[in-house]
DNA sequence: GCGTTCTTCTACGTGTCGTAGAAAAGACCC
DNA sequence: GGGTCTTTTCTACGACACGTAGAAGAACGC
């Protein structure tokens, strides 16, 4: 499981808040609380992009796009958990047992509709 | 997030997989495919300790447990990954909508009997 | 064409992890 | 109870990931 640093994080974020692709430039206005320097942004940038969370077009300031939503990520991530699990039902049912009302509740009415 | 490198993990198979406590003796050979010394095994066991993991009893020679069973473990993980997520329904939403038809079943039955 | 901006290449410091030797502390046997 | 064997702790080192950025090369705007 590809996992993030500190930094990386911070740029997916900026990534994920944003709607639409993002120039470089603009990410490291985001971060600006950090005095990080361009080629720093444009460093992580590119290794964000080898573990595959990040895709950037071809336009010439390079504007860069997360490949998943937040929520997405944090679904697959979920998912990879449960899936090197030997026993998930083990791992679902622990896990609903210590989900908290309001959850159990939208939960239950995400898995009442769909029929299966 | 505290991860695991690639030996912490296989130690903690190793605890995981046997029932009760383990001294470091037997999770060498139970690595014993790798062909590390026994020094190596405590230093990940310290290592194991101090991220949380792992205790030990004082007896004498040391023996190992796991504090959480793998299950445990893995719904742990589960939510903290969903504990980060700003919109925890959207998340929750994109994992339930991408969960097998089992999962799906077994979610509805562990959700249904629990009256909340 | 020429300065400005953007991108790529390369590198370094730090922290974590796999690995283990050396030494200290305890257990065991006679 | 002293010598030996096992276990534990301390310390260290190499590899790799990540934060960081300079230098050099490429493209753009005027």
């Amino acid at each position: 499981m590809a996992t993030l640093g500190e930094l990386e994080r911070a740029v997916m974020d900026q990534l994920w808040s944003a709607d639409g692709p993002v120039a470089a430039t603009t990410l490291r206005e985001g971060l600006a609380d950090r005095g990080i320097a361009l080629t720093t942004v444009h460093t992580v940038l590119t290794r964000l992009e080898q573990k595959g969370f990040v895709v950037h077009d071809d336009a010439r300031p390079r504007r860069f796009t997360a490949r998943a939503s937040r929520e997405d990520h944090a679904a697959e991530l979920m998912h990879e958990v449960l899936g090197q699990a030997a026993d998930r039902q083990a791992v679902l049912a622990r896990f609903v047992g210590s989900v908290n009302d309001d959850e159990a509740r939208l939960l239950r009415e995400l898995l009442a509709g769909d029929g299966r």
